[in-house]
DNA sequence: TAGAAAAATGTCTTATACGACATTTTATGT
DNA sequence: ACATAAAATGTCGTATAAGACATTTTTCTA
């Protein structure tokens, strides 16, 4: 039945290809839905200009089952997605991770905070004003923070996240605490990146408190 | 031909459990090699306090079938993978990254720029100085710029890249110019987050050039 | 436009992933 | 130490992924 196999193929690539109406229509899923690997690896292929032989002689994957994956009517092993990923020389992650979606989650918007407004949220140490906190799914989180602290007891507990902290000092003198290194002082323009896995944590110095800019970047 | 193929398969679970001496082993292969999902897997059940048939239950995968995916006796599908990953609440990737990799690629490593002090990087529009830029594979970029340009005209052609920029303006005023939005003005203390897919671009207002950190976040 | 070449897809066979249930191994209590 | 239960692993039948080759579709070229 050649006529309803067809049928059906083009309402296959339909759905796979009309990549956002799907995510929108499964309501029930938690977890971040499945990225048309589908869709990716055609694109991939594509955009390298190679041909179904040639990416199989690339990848060890017959040419067949190429197509069959590239138009999700399989499921592809993961040691396949392997030879996949090594022939093209692509991490195996990239090929799961849909980029656009992390995009189009954000894309095209913005938030603006004006001086001295923002979001406010006080503990004994320290002021923090969250920048553009209106917007949700962002990659980094912008922190403007007035540091009350004189010591580093002050704090019950020192920080520790799973991410990258940038800060740039704006008033005052700020002192980096960290399990690594010996403290750090930093004035006014001086700035620092630093992995946040590592137990640190800040102080004032001086008569002033200090004030710092500050981003802090989720792995 | 079963006791070649049993064969096989022995010597391809002792490879793929002896994890550590895998990568030093075979040293042909560029590409980042296979993490072990089995030992990831037998991780985090363990770590969840798990037993087979319970987390049998909450994927829908087989007792069977997980037990031999966590010692690697099967390479598992890509479905079901993501069946694994839906019930254990976790993103697929995460099951396929280790986790260790990437944040170890970074942990504890700091780099401090002085006022003043950076990589310079001059264009006609833009005086660029780049803060903390020693220390590789940040997730973020963190700069320094200063704006010459008047007139979006003055640009080549307008910036776009994937990936989230903020930017607080330190001295003078900074017009945002986007495709998507009017022309917003920001002065000292004034903050945006924004998407840098879509075209985008900045100029200065009045007599003085506007300085602004911004921080590039890659996606 | 017709014919040839190349590329993509379909068909069928083989290899292997997966699930149901049996067996072995490990934990627990008396 | 033994009996019992629970957990993990093995066995085998079924479903499906992957490969070899045939067929259809598309792309070139004259």
């Amino acid at each position: 039945m050649p006529e309803i196999s067809l049928a059906e193929r083009g309402d296959a690539v339909r759905e796979a290809t009309e990549y956002g109406e799907r995510d929108s229509a499964r309501a029930g899923d938690d977890i971040k839905s499945a990225v048309d690997i589908g869709a990716h690896l055609l694109k991939l292929r594509k955009s390298r200009g190679l041909t179904l032989q040639e990416v199989s002689a690339l990848t060890g994957v017959s040419a067949s089952a190429f197509s069959k994956i590239e138009r999700n009517e399989l499921s592809p092993t993961i040691s396949t997605m392997q030879r996949i990923a090594q022939g093209l020389g692509v991490e195996l992650v990239t090929l799961l991770t849909d980029q656009d979606n992390s995009v189009g989650a954000f894309g095209g918007r913005r938030s603006i905070s004006r001086a001295g407004a923002g979001s406010r949220h006080t503990t004994g140490t320290c002021n923090n004003v969250l920048l553009c906190a209106d917007l949700k799914n962002k990659r980094a989180t912008p922190i403007l923070t007035t540091v009350t602290a004189r010591s580093p007891d002050e704090y019950p507990a020192w920080a520790k996240s799973e991410a990258e902290i940038f800060v740039m000092v704006q008033e005052g003198t700020l002192v980096v605490h960290s399990r690594l290194y010996e403290p750090l002082e930093l004035n006014k323009g001086d700035s620092v990146y630093y992995d946040a896995t590592t137990e640190h944590t800040w102080t004032s110095k001086g008569p002033t408190n200090a004030v710092v800019l500050w981003v802090l970047v989720d792995l």
